[in-house]
DNA sequence: TATGGGGGTGAAATCCTTTTCACCAGCAGG
DNA sequence: CCTGCTGGTGAAAAGGATTTCACCCCCATA
């Protein structure tokens, strides 16, 4: 069986010394200038890189942090990462990003193999408000952040963007806009940003019933926070005997499929209003330009990963929540029901 | 100091037996029935979820395997990396993903990790064709699969596309489209994409040089992959006195950077053909559609990490490259030069 | 000249699991 | 009845680092 290249004995040994006194020059103990010189010089000559797994085992904690996101093919998490690594960078530790694909089971594998290789600190974008369990974590004083997402039951750090708030002023725009019918898709239900950007809309809708604006759910659809899952929650929404005169997408990708199927069934914006929650990836290429409520990904990823660093560092304040602002970013998308109609 | 919650050995004394039948009852060793029942039974109860470092020490070999991609934003990678979760996903391995960023000092950092972690295996896609050293990984034992991109002293499998063909095809479209003054844009020096595809530009303009077309480089430009640089260099070809009439970009983000630069001078396909390398992220959205070389993101991932799994395997075969074969998509963004000008 | 203290060092314990090895019991075949 | 297997088991070594602890040396102070 092959064994490791070279180890802190080989290195020892090399210089003279023992492998205590090896470990203490890699780790800033105290060792005699010329002893600490013989020994780089013996590592660098052996090529000694050190075992990982041993050096975990012993402190009883990696230098790897996990960041386990829903949707690696979205740009907004994969920006949200950005942020993290950015945060990362300055220290030694290293991310690794884990895909959960909105699956709870692949969810807790991953939750488990973060835990069982003792990684310093976990960042995780909830697959689901009530079956992410990061009990274990927590139990083992791992510590945890919620990003975007809120774990319900959430005894962790969280960061995320004020998304009731959000989806209230996207809804109040499209009826300041003039539109009258306006639809709602969502995500699954069981994600808390579904669920609240939801709440925005229902709350603005309701704010506004004396106007004779229907405050019902006849309009909300919830789908699955991708492309496939809008076009599909749109073509119901143009199916219907009166169907809706804008659409409020609460997320990026869906509005992607809900501009498809817009333009499949022979309307575009701003005829019909559409507005974007999380601006829409490279959307300058976009005509008409869309309306959005612009996420602060990077940043929500950086505040995460310095919330994180924190904690590592062993900071015993109480459990905080950060919440950053989202802002509305108003485009030609929702001009206006008369401008074009 | 906090320790491991439950051990082997508290499952161990827990059931009666000794820590080596706890460990066989989780590896399949040979247990008896009731046994392995009530080592099982003693297991749940305590919550025992083994400490996956020091597994990985004894064995020398950790379950999880790296992907090391140069751009977690460009959507070609995180589908080729959905690719590579879905192979290995029908194993036990799990897959962490690392973005070097294009920088090979972030590169070399994180193969330090796989190899100090003892990883099972490795997926890269190299930020650089020299400075990306696999050597280490290769001389411990651990099994190596270069994607998309090629390091150049190869001594590992591979799985790439046909490059210099597809930039050739591309080229040769163009020119049949009736464009004549045919500008190339493509990646840094040094990634092996970059290169070869630019090399099938410069090959189909050879071939075309007795129709009067130059093939001097005069309209080549090296830029970055992403979307900045790929406005820059559109730019600074829109400024020359006698500026292309049509563009071949290598990647799909400098593409979104080249259609910004062209929409910014007022021009826009097919009166400027454009062609890219590489689908165009949510492409439906983009008018005029683009004309597009299709590269199988996905499929490279799954080859790729197919490949390793026979590796991990103990597969001896002599080393292999596998390359997929893209396809030239004509749409309307390369219509010809006359439809609008 | 003693005493105290501090810095540097190495032996050995420790982290938790897998795996080797020795051993035992039970059974089949000679 | 003895030999030879085979399947099951536990003690102990192994894997490679960190860290505790005891020790030694040297210098400063009483």
């Amino acid at each position: 069986m092959r064994t490791q290249v070279v180890t802190i004995h080989d290195v020892a040994r090399a210089a003279g010394v023992s492998p205590a006194t090896v470990s203490r020059v890699f780790n800033g103990g105290r060792v005699t200038p010329e002893r600490a010189q013989s020994v780089q010089q013996a590592a660098a000559e052996l090529g000694f890189a050190p075992n990982r797994l041993a050096r975990s085992l012993r402190k009883q904690r990696s230098s790897v942090i996990a960041l386990i996101i829903p949707d690696i093919e979205n740009p907004f998490f994969t920006s949200l990462a950005r942020g993290v690594e950015d945060a990362a960078q300055r220290t030694s530790l290293s991310v690794v990003l884990c895909n959960s694909d909105e699956d709870t089971d692949k969810e807790r594998r991953y939750l488990e193999v973060a835990l069982g290789e003792q990684m310093a600190g976990v960042i995780v974008a909830a697959a689901s408000q009530d079956d992410t369990d990061l009990g274990p974590l927590i139990a083992r004083g791992v510590p945890v952040v919620a990003v975007d997402r809120r774990p319900h039951d959430a005894e962790v750090d969280a960061v995320r963007a004020d998304d009731q708030h959000g989806g209230e002023v996207a809804t109040r725009h499209l009826l300041q806009a003039g539109y009258r019918r306006i639809a709602c898709i969502t995500g699954p239900e069981g994600a808390s940003t579904s669920e609240e950007r939801l709440a925005g809309y229902r709350a603005a809708l309701h704010a506004a019933r004396s106007e004779g604006i229907a405050a019902d759910d006849a309009y909300v659809r919830h789908a699955d926070f991708r492309v496939e899952g809008g076009r599909a929650a749109m073509r119901e929404l143009l199916a219907l005997p009166e169907p809706p005169d804008a659409v409020f997408v609460t997320n990026n990708l869906m509005t992607i499929g809900a501009l498809d199927a817009l333009a499949e069934a022979g309307r575009t914006p701003p005829g019909v209003g559409v507005l974007s929650f999380g601006d829409v990836p490279w959307a300058s290429l976009v005509r008409p330009s869309l309306t959005a409520v612009e996420l602060p990904s990077y940043e929500l990823g950086r505040a995460a990963a310095d919330l994180l660093l924190q904690r590592m560092e062993g900071s015993a304040a109480p459990l905080q929540t950060v919440v950053l602002r989202t802002r509305l970013q108003i485009r030609e998308s929702t001009a206006g029901p008369v401008a074009s109609d």
